[in-house]
DNA sequence: AATGAATGAGGGTTCATTCAT
DNA sequence: CATGAATGAACCCTCATTCAT
């Protein structure tokens, strides 16, 4: 049947392509901390985005490439953070893994829409292969890296029986875990608080390093 | 004229109701394992549960009900186990932490279904009220707990400097992100390894109890 | 996102499933002879079938299956028609022949209803291989039909230089021509105007047969 | 100061208005043909023309009248055919109905892209009333012709008791019915074998005229 | 108590149309 | 003239909920 129209509105605007997938994923993230991964909807994020219904499937062909775009925009930020604290952190090691928890735990990588997009999805990425492959990714890279920096530190200092991969487990764990604590009961604990937990580990592992 | 006998009550389908609310819950969980909390309908838990689609609004009222009866289910098992691990255990502070660990990484909390579940709504808890009070409280039991524990343990030894809520709430991040990693690298980290990072954590704050 | 439910209005009957069935493919075959196949929706044909709106779904999976169960509705009447007529008709070839245009030109074959659906589909069938594989199939079978008598009657009498083949495709090409007739024109060419068409071309070219 | 020179009017795009109305009519076609009329898109009518989506509405101001622009460019292409072919002819009647069933059965009017797309508006025809104007009066035309030189051939010969209106109706009918055919199983008869089924009925009604 | 056919709001997606460029 | 990003009504489909059986 030949479809009755829909009359375009007198405001519009083209915008550059990427801009326009950019404004759209991030309303995908202030929606989904909103109101969920199930609760974000194509109204949902057009409206959060202050865009048409019919958008998103334009830019981004359906709602789950959306999603995944969105899921990967999240994860590429969080690793150009680090990459970026690495770059300007000191030389050593010790302050490089430390860079690496200041990131963790200041925006823009450590903000409540951030932290509750995060947890949507790797929460799904049983279910979702799509999912768990970028989320996987992102794990076993940060955890190499915990890893080198807690070799590298280990052989600086003379910490006797220390399995680095232990540390770094565990350390990459805690670090997963205060921000779900954050995302939970954020009244009960702060990104800085978070932030000093993490430091009195390294600091009881590494008290070389890190006492104090 | 011959009797028609008097039918005996063919096939009795009626259980005791608290036991099809848990059959009912348990079909809950294997779904939002299987399928996540958004791909979780009353059709694949009923099937699941091999019951009729109609029966989840007989004894839940609503999918939402079912839901939140399914959360407290998993939460309630989790607090027994501690309740029941505490009472079982060596009499001692440390032996009682260590109790606690080894409820947390071990059948039947620590189960790749269960952790899936905690995950589906520890992730939706921010834009659920109804889900929140249950995670919150959990949470601050669990904390709470592990607070007092080490406030004990510092007490008991020589441990200068040493805050046990910083100590505590380092734990408790440590064991969710523990789960964390299982649930979305179960083939990287198994139970035993994560049990095993967490007493190396403990082996470093608190070398007199959990050294060696 | 749990979904806002739908009440169900008071009024609700359950009906065998075969029932159903047809009753919405009744309605299908209204809404396409009303407002073409591309006009046909769900709501045109559940509102015809004075149904609601989900019912389709839930007994034909999606409108593409109803669409191909509606052909396939119409193209078996056809043909449980013919083998009726054929059953219970005169004995002779001639009389055979004669029953199946009888039946091709009066209900329940020849109404305008039955007409518009087919040549909806027919003319759908180059770029639907789902609908042309039925419609082929009638056609074949309907032509072989039609050669079949042509052959015998042509042997039972002196028609030197006939070709069965050729009668038959022009009988079997004439009848679909006048159905699309009366479907273009209903107003200048009548089921029974059509029905002698037909007879008058038999009476040509098999005269000793159809003669007079 | 150099001047910036005239820039000559970089890559023409316009091209006359009728140009461009019968490169995206014959775009329709082929679309039609392809993907049927439900299938048939201003994307894919466009794209197939190689121009850009909103080209249509600018020349054709909908996609309603781009279609009966088509309807009626098929079917004035069909007309001019006839009439040039009349002109073209012998001058004897029999001559100039031959002369309109070659033109039928040869390229281009009997193409498959042509055929489909008259079949695609016949059917939906009943439907639309635009469409329905079109194609009725084709239809009168054409059979309005048959009469007249079916009358004549009558007039001419001793065909005693035959009705030209019949005969008119009936090749008309079978033209068209062949032509389905050609749509539906173009595999089992060919133009050529469709131009002879025609011819075989008039040497078998007209033996004086098309007789051998 | 239990079933599952039926309902209809709401979801994702398509696409004719508009209009700034 | 021509383009194609943007719009939003209308489509098909899903699924929580209801209720006759």
């Amino acid at each position: 049947m030949v479809a009755k129209a829909g009359k375009a509105s007198p405001k519009r605007r083209t915008a550059p392509k990427e801009k326009r997938r950019t404004q759209l994923i991030k309303a995908t993230i202030r929606s989904i901390a909103k109101r969920g991964l199930p609760g974000t909807t194509m109204a949902t994020v057009t409206s959060e985005a202050k865009l048409s219904l019919g958008i998103v499937n334009l830019h981004f062909q359906s709602k789950e490439r959306l999603l995944v775009a969105t899921l990967r925009y999240v994860v590429d930020e969080y690793e150009t953070a680090w990459t970026k604290a690495l770059d300007e952190s000191g030389p050593s090691n010790a302050e490089k893994l430390r860079a690496i928890l200041d990131v963790e735990f200041a925006p823009p990588i450590c903000e409540p829409n951030k932290l509750a997009v995060c947890f949507a999805f790797w929460s799904e990425s049983k279910s979702r292969p799509a999912y768990r492959k970028i989320c996987a990714e992102l794990d076993k890279q940060y955890d190499d890296m915990l890893i080198e920096f807690c070799t590298r530190i280990i052989a600086e200092g003379s910490y006797p029986g220390l399995d680095p991969k232990v540390i770094a487990t565990g350390l990459s764990a805690m670090s997963w875990g205060l921000w779900l604590d954050m995302l939970v009961s954020p009244d009960i604990i702060s990104a800085d608080q978070a932030h000093s937990v993490c430091l009195a580990y390294l600091a009881s592992v590494f008290p070389q390093h890190f006492g104090e």
